[in-house]
RNA sequence: UGGGGGAUCGUCUAGGGGCAAGACAACAGAUUUUGGAUCUGUGAACCCAGGUUCGAUUCCUGGUCCCCCAGCCA
């Protein structure tokens, strides 16, 4: 029973529901993901691929995986590897099904046949610049090609040729017969091919025409038999020319194309071309480059794939445009993050505390819990001995109201092992800079077994310093620093971040960090999601933060 | 002043002729050996104007504002 069923949670799920219970299309659901092999995917693919595959996966039904290569001279195999890798790393399978535009460029040529047979497609000869001008303007209708009456005997000679290879580029295009004077510009009888004479990353130097996404797409989804061909709201006017080409190529399958909102974000810029001149600028190493919205990118900064998809089911489906703030994004990283990550104590700037009347060579190992989102990922022994690093950050002379954490006189308990109390202070006579703190330690407060009715109010991390791995660490924060760029037309570049990237050396881990590859993600207590970066060796630890820890205390101090 | 789409808390998304719901963010408190997590609570919205109606955010009419389209890109 229909009512049986829950909501569907966005417009989309509804009319492929109603669809499916109509038994449109046979009842059956595919869809199709169809990225152009011309760059790296981006979280906004990440929203499509989430939208495409769970439907098929929610009305069992299928997706494919579809590379759009209709244009050789920007495509390349690497794009192909890249996107392919990125959507098995999102968690999709498209199974057998991972198929080309070009694999059909035998059957476009023969439905182009087809229209030109019928009168509804005829070679040009115009030139790109007289096709402009001929088409008219958004208020004023367009002028008929006077190639446009050719018999369709000479436009199939003329198309041969074409594929054949005997002309330049630009010198014909084959063009749908529709309407000129069409108040939608793209019944304006467009191009369905054009000469090109560059070899294709698959079909080699197979063919010399190839055809236009208009012609392709419609023709590839019905071909595939996808039932429900989602898209983004710049195709919407495409749509009658989709139904066109579906109708006049007389295909078995009527595919539905249904637009929806692209997914914008807070503090980025997720176009293609913008990300390539932030590349190419310099602003960012690559295209894996931390702070980019890529998904290699945000594979590299440490975001599980899980996240990204959470964040995709949550910011759900609709037609209107709109931003989404990143911090729902991160939220849903700390999320996932916080229920899997294991906790590990890490000083990011160190500081050396002597803690005097601990024994001279005396280690202890301490137990320290894992995770206590889940007792099932256990403990391990952290070392502690007589000189420790805390974070600089947790000591201040002159402590400000509130500031739970170390100050002269005052005490703060070392997570897992004992509460200790500053009692002096060595600076450098030169420059007076804090070299080192000296504190004594409380040998009855030692973690969980003491039951000391002793209470602190602040608890912070350490490392031992004899057994502390050295490690960089890098910091980044939003690439830019207002959450719009592109407000009011303004250059983005004029307000990048200058600080979305610290790189931080010198940091002391604890030693259970030793081993960690590349991938593997942290929580470091009390600062946040941390990941090993790629550029980490045995003997050189290198982390990301992916996500800082909420920081209550920050909000305080700023007040 | 062509055509196509859209307008609900700060943000995203529901709903739909009768109390406008959720999430993030914000704020307050509880709790806490992570100032994390968790829990509780608070504030916060139907673009405007008319009309129909007992009642309109929803239906109708007219506006306003925003987005997209004049590639042989996708």
């Amino acid at each position: 029973m229909s009512n049986s069923q829950p909501a569907p949670k966005d417009f989309i799920r509804a009319i492929v529901a109603q669809d499916r219970e109509a038994r449109k299309f046979n009842g059956v659901v595919h869809t199709r993901f169809p990225p152009e092999p011309n760059g790296y995917l981006h979280i906004g693919h990440a929203k499509s691929i989430c939208l495409n595959f769970g439907i098929a996966q929610e009305f069992s039904g299928l997706c494919n995986l579809r590379f759009d290569d209709t244009n050789p001279a920007k495509e390349d195999v690497e794009y192909v590897e890249s996107i392919q890798e990125d959507v098995r790393w999102l968690g999709f399978d498209w199974q057998d099904r991972c198929f080309f535009a070009s694999d059909y460029f035998e059957r476009l040529y023969e439905y182009a046949v087809l229209l030109i047979r019928k009168g509804k497609a005829y070679v040009d000869s115009l030139t790109a610049d007289e096709i402009r001008t001929y088409r008219g303007t958004l208020t004023e209708p367009g002028k008929e090609s006077p190639y446009r009456t050719r018999s369709v005997e000479e436009n199939l000679d003329l198309f041969s040729r074409m594929r054949a290879g005997g002309c330049e580029e630009g010198a014909h295009v084959l063009r749908a017969k529709i309407d000129m004077a069409s108040p939608n510009i793209n019944l304006r009888d467009p191009t369905l091919y054009r000469v090109r004479r560059v070899p294709h990353h698959r079909t080699g130097s197979d063919w010399n025409i190839y055809p236009t996404y208009d012609f392709a797409h419609p023709l590839s989804d019905s071909l595939e038999g996808i039932t429900h061909s989602l898209c983004t709201l710049e195709f919407e006017d495409h749509r009658p020319l989709y139904d066109w080409l579906l109708d006049e190529c007389e295909m078995a399958c009527h595919s539905q194309q249904i637009e929806f909102a692209r997914l914008n974000l807070t503090h980025t810029v997720m176009s293609k071309r913008k990300l390539l001149e932030l590349i190419e600028e310099g602003h960012v190493s690559g295209w894996d480059d931390p702070r980019l919205p890529t998904l290699m990118g945000l594979r590299r900064r440490g975001y599980p794939p899980e996240a990204i998809r959470r964040f995709c089911e949550h910011i759900g489906v609709a037609k209107r445009d709109g931003v989404v703030e990143v911090n729902l994004l991160e939220h849903f990283v700390r999320e996932t993050l916080n229920a899997n990550a294991q906790r590990v104590m890490a000083v990011l700037r160190p500081l050396r505390v002597v803690l005097t009347n601990y024994p001279e060579g005396q280690v202890e190992e301490l137990p320290a819990v894992n995770n206590p989102e889940d007792p099932a990922m256990g403990s391990r022994a952290v070392p502690f001995s007589r000189v420790v690093y805390i974070e600089r950050d947790d000591f201040r002379e002159d402590p400000p109201k509130k500031y739970f954490r170390l100050a002269p006189g005052q005490e703060v308990r070392l997570r897992y092992a004992y509460i200790i109390q500053c009692v002096n202070v060595i600076r450098d006579e030169q420059t007076g800079e804090i070299v080192e703190i000296h504190c004594t330690y409380d040998p009855e407060t030692k973690s969980g077994s003491g039951q000391s009715a002793r209470k602190v109010k602040g608890t912070i991390h350490w490392v031992s310093a004899t057994h502390a791995l050295e490690a960089e660490v890098r910091l980044f924060d939003h690439l830019f620093s207002v959450p719009d760029p592109e407000k009011d037309g303004r250059d983005y570049r004029t307000v990048l971040n200058p600080n979305s990237v610290e790189r931080l050396r010198g940091c002391q881990v604890e030693p259970a960090l030793q081993g960690a590859v590349a991938g593997q993600r942290f929580q470091f207590e009390r600062q946040g999601y941390f990941c090993v970066d790629s550029d980490s060796t045995g003997q050189r630890l290198v982390f990301n933060r992916t996500v800082a820890l909420r920081d209550s205390w920050a909000k305080i101090e700023k007040k």
